[in-house]
DNA sequence: TCAATATATAACCATTTGGTTTCACTTTAA
DNA sequence: TTAAAGTGAAACCAAATGGTTATATATTGA
């Protein structure tokens, strides 16, 4: 029961939040490092985080004053497998196509 | 120059949106057909409709009195593309471990 | 020709989103 | 012990989002 308030659909949605998941590839960071990197406010970016959060891609530790975020990149397999679904298009495309082969095959 | 006003990211986060595009896999539809299928009005359905084609996601064709949907499910090709990137994560975390591997060995 | 069907468009609305500023609290280091 | 660093949280705001209803226009078929 994960009751994630925010979809891993909605959470990517924003460029912004994906550029953190960017920055969380290559180690945890503490908010304000986050924060560094963008224009926005820092309050702003805790609500990307929180965001992100609450969509499990990613979670925080506190330590000392830091409170460092970590990347959770599983829930992302949802978005993977409903790419998947395309798949299907281009068979039902190639069916009619053989059809229409074989209907110019018999009338030959 | 697409000049697209919606990104692929934002036309896919919407669930209703979603369910529309995996309608016209199976075949091109008209608006009232695919609004038929759907509790919000047709009005709103027509809205998600040009969401995705400001995504480049689905075309359509005037036919008569119909406006037939098309699905393009070519831009999705970003997103599948730009998941791919916390493939890095774990060639990360992999390296990680393996340095505290060799630093084992080397104590013993 | 005329009613029914299909779409187009405008005006409107509540809620969500992405941002801000301000102030308070906790932890650290000199 | 006190200032600086890091975070938390409230109040506020404009614009975007996802929806509605109402009205107009175009096409078809009997």
């Amino acid at each position: 029961m994960a009751a994630e308030k925010h979809d891993v659909f909605q959470a990517i949605a924003d460029p912004t939040r994906r550029q953190v998941l960017q920055l969380l590839v290559e180690q945890d960071l503490p908010i304000s490092e986050i924060a560094s990197h963008f224009q926005i406010s820092r309050t702003a970016v805790v609500k990307h985080l929180g965001v992100l959060t609450e969509a499990g891609l990613v979670d925080s530790e506190k330590i000392g004053r830091e409170k460092r975020y970590h990347l959770r990149p599983e829930p992302l397999s949802e978005v993977k497998d409903w790419l998947g679904f395309y798949e299907q298009f281009w068979e039902n495309k190639l069916t009619r196509l053989k059809h229409v082969l074989e209907a110019e095959e018999g009338r030959e």
